[in-house]
DNA sequence: AATGCGGGGTA
DNA sequence: TACCCAGCATT
């Protein structure tokens, strides 16, 4: 038995039944390999199927506007991916006549596909033999072989697509990708890997040599950075002001309340509106504090209501709207609970 | 080569 | 808490 067939025969038996399984569309195996990127099956399978139903060809998601495009990706994070999908889908709707591209380097340069999306997509939906390199893959090669290499670097990622090029079952490239990426998700799992059950126990070199715990090798040196959001909730008449977040930052592209950023904590809101010229008819209240933990931010958000006898535009990029249509705009998931907690809110403050 | 980019599940 | 998820773009 080669590597590949023990590989395929685990995998039939232990396949997970997901959506996009045996579907032969590229633009629907884009879209799920999309989503699935820093993304776990369970949180992207709901994304999945709304994505479809909203937009069901690459045509469709081309015509569309973007705000329309990140609404549909509301709350799933790393928003670029929907930004990038849509150039993608405009770039294939005009330079590809709709078609979704058959070659692998046609694949690779579009917007937001990079090495491991492009050996997917051309794997899965054209039986094309690259192989597709996730972490689930790192982990589970850099076990077998016993690589020690941080494979956070570019290098030892090359080197293990290698020893995967001559892995692969050319014929059916599409299944043996699939099946790799779920021997790592299911069975090589990053803790407690379950080694006693595994068809790879007596070939893989960490079984044997009792090194799984300390494989795959990476480096962990993220820095948390703290950040301190003021945001403000202006209310007249039922009416309030939101802003789209334009910057090269988090959220680019979303909407939110007007913000004011400050380097700590601190923030004395009365003090602010009286340096802008805001009137209020009440004093103004902090309605929510929240801690928002992200991979590498912390973001500590302070929420103020201000009822005003007029709603202000502070800058040019803000808009006025009515409340009932604050839902219609794209928002960070801090915004929407924001958004949940006015329902709570205007039962303890009258103002509203 | 290193950093920024979300949000959530798991131990 | 720390880790990490069917990664990519930018610097």
């Amino acid at each position: 038995m080669t590597f590949a067939h023990i590989l395929l025969q685990w995998f039939e038996e232990n396949k997970r039944k997901l959506p996009w399984r045996n579907e032969t569309d590229p633009y629907k195996i884009w879209v799920s390999e999309v989503i699935l990127q820093q993304t776990r099956v369970v949180q992207g399978i709901d994304y999945y199927h709304n994505f479809i139903a909203h937009f069901p060809n690459v045509n469709a998601l081309a015509a569309a506007p973007e705000s329309e495009v990140l609404k549909v990706w509301q709350g799933l994070g790393y928003y670029s991916r929907a930004r990038n999908m849509h150039v993608a889908a405009q770039t294939i709707a005009n330079e590809h006549l709709g078609i979704f591209p058959h070659h692998y380097d046609e694949i690779r340069k579009l917007k937001g596909i990079g090495d491991y999306t492009a050996a997917a997509i051309a794997s899965i939906a054209f039986n094309l033999p690259y192989p597709a390199i996730d972490g689930n893959v790192l982990r589970f090669i850099s076990r077998y072989f016993g690589i020690f290499d941080n494979i956070a670097l570019n290098k030892t990622r090359k080197f293990i697509v290698e020893k995967c090029r001559t892995l692969i079952l050319p014929d059916e490239a599409g299944t043996f990708n699939q099946a790799m990426m779920e021997m790592g998700a299911t069975q090589c799992t990053p803790q407690h890997p379950h080694c006693e059950n595994c068809p790879f126990q007596s070939s893989c070199f960490a079984s044997i040599h009792q090194q799984v715990e300390n494989l795959p090798f990476k480096q962990h040196n993220i820095t948390i950075k703290n950040r301190y959001f003021n945001y403000l909730f202006f209310i007249h008449q039922q009416k309030t002001v939101i802003q789209q977040r334009t910057a090269n930052d988090i959220w680019n592209n979303l909407y939110e309340l007007p913000l004011v950023e400050t380097p700590t904590a601190e923030f004395d809101i009365h003090s602010f509106i009286q340096q802008q010229n805001i009137v209020c008819e009440d004093d103004p209240k902090m309605a929510w504090e929240t801690k928002h933990i992200l991979t590498h931010r912390n973001i500590f958000a302070k929420f103020f209501v201000l009822p005003v006898t007029k709603i202000p535009k502070l800058t040019q990029n803000q808009i006025v709207i009515d409340l009932k249509d604050f839902k219609k705009f794209p928002v960070a998931k801090i915004t929407e609970r924001f958004m949940m907690r006015l329902g709570e809110l205007k039962s303890n403050i009258t103002i509203i």
